[in-house]
DNA sequence: GATCTTATTCAACAACTGTTGAGAATATAT
DNA sequence: ATATATTCTCAACAGTTGTTGAATAAGATC
């Protein structure tokens, strides 16, 4: 039954079974026998390479995060070098961080591909995410919004915040690739076309930081107290 | 070690107790016992009222799915017809989208608060996303996508549902409330903080709309063909 | 008060879970 | 060829998984 018991050292054939695995059915739906084999290897072997299940998830993670970080920060600066002395453009700034992942997404093979729905698993997920978001990826999201505060000096940190937020979601949800976009819309979108994201994306998220700048300083020249909530909440109920 | 085995009936204190940790660890991350347990009673009680796990899954999700699109699609007809005879604006459809859902995340109760994570949960997953919110939310949907059209008349569809996919990714991320925006900005933002995402969320998404019909107006004017991808793919490799 | 329906518990099931230790195979170095 | 790591397999473990059927308790119906 062992399908591809290939010439690849075992080790890395149990990362790419756990990778493509763990990205559809999260942590706790795949088993070690699910994973060991997928690989065509014993299930004792991740034992002895990884420890337990638990570190085998971090290792998947980790493997692809480093090379990709590292060139994504790399683009960083180049765009900001290259618009050097003024600030790149929002759209510059907001491509630079997800060409690298959509690109190989996109064309990098079926194990980037899974790597991307798994980091979407893992950012959505309340259990994983705080904890290896933060460990692995921190470093060049800090990075990436202070380029951002500097493509919006007058912008209230607190909006880049949020306005990072809701990128970070849209982006998350593309890569998971759930092909319901497929659905709803007739055919007419397909979640696995990349390049189409790569075309919108940008100025979508571009846009929507400009307007939550428009809204600060609006909102800072004009009422001064915390009138806020306009209308009231419509209807506050209890229970649940 | 049965906490609340207060008077509510079994099977709602089951579907309760489901809520909350199927939120937390998905659905393969639970066992029925953990379910049980925290709700007080036994565990053949799940296959008596509900058949089995999947079953179980389900309920929860459809629990509170009716009354809440039901409010929802009310609330989009109700400010369709306050706009008439012109279209409503982009923020105002925008918001009688979601406003009812922050509103119940926000001062709904625990349940509400778990619910919507258990939606960000389901949305993201490729083994349960088309299925289920296909099943529950399409209809509300393909209401909401209309009105978006109506007020975008010259906007081509692809971008509507391209642009509802991206903010169906950042109101999906708000609700999972990993935490981690409270940590990458140091505190000055909060996930809980759901206010502040009302107010941010409809014109940070609006703005979006507005620059993909900017962008797919000015493609359709100037060139014809598709001269798209104006930079070629920066790295195309290909192993994984 | 007997009868039926509904709600709940108990005990047990076979299958599956992650993990372990002893040993075999394979490669590397001497 | 021999010694030595390294990589991998086998068999088994104790615990947990979802599910099941018989037994019990409680409530309504007549």
């Amino acid at each position: 039954m062992s399908k591809k018991t290939a010439g690849r050292p075992g080790k890395e054939r149990i990362l790419d079974a756990a990778e493509a695995l763990f990205a559809r059915r999260g942590f706790y739906g795949v088993s070690l026998r699910d994973i060991t084999e997928a690989a065509g290897v014993d299930v004792a072997l991740v034992a002895y390479h990884f420890g337990g299940k638990r570190e085998l998830f971090t290792a998947v993670f980790e493997r692809r995060a480093e090379v990709l970080n590292r060139e994504r920060l790399e683009l960083l600066e180049e765009v900001r070098r290259r618009a050097l002395p003024a600030a790149p453009s929002l759209e510059a700034i907001c491509n630079a961080f997800f060409e690298p992942l959509l690109e190989r997404s996109a064309r990098g093979g079926p194990g980037w591909k899974s790597y991307f729905a798994l980091v979407a698993y893992v950012n959505n997920s309340p259990e994983f995410g705080p904890l290896m978001m933060t460990r692995h990826f921190d470093p060049l999201v800090d990075r990436f919004i202070a380029v951002l505060r500097e493509a919006l000096p007058d912008c209230p940190p607190r909006e880049i915040y949020w306005g990072y937020q809701f990128l970070t979601g849209a982006l998350t949800l593309t890569f998971a690739e759930t092909g319901r976009i497929d659905k709803l819309s007739g055919g007419l979108c397909r979640a696995s076309d990349l390049d189409s994201v790569r075309e919108r994306l940008a100025p979508y998220v571009a846009a929507g930081f400009r307007a939550l700048r428009a809204r600060a300083l609006e909102g800072r020249a004009s009422a001064s107290g915390k009138a806020q909530a306009r209308r009231a909440a419509r209807n506050p109920r209890r229970r649940a």
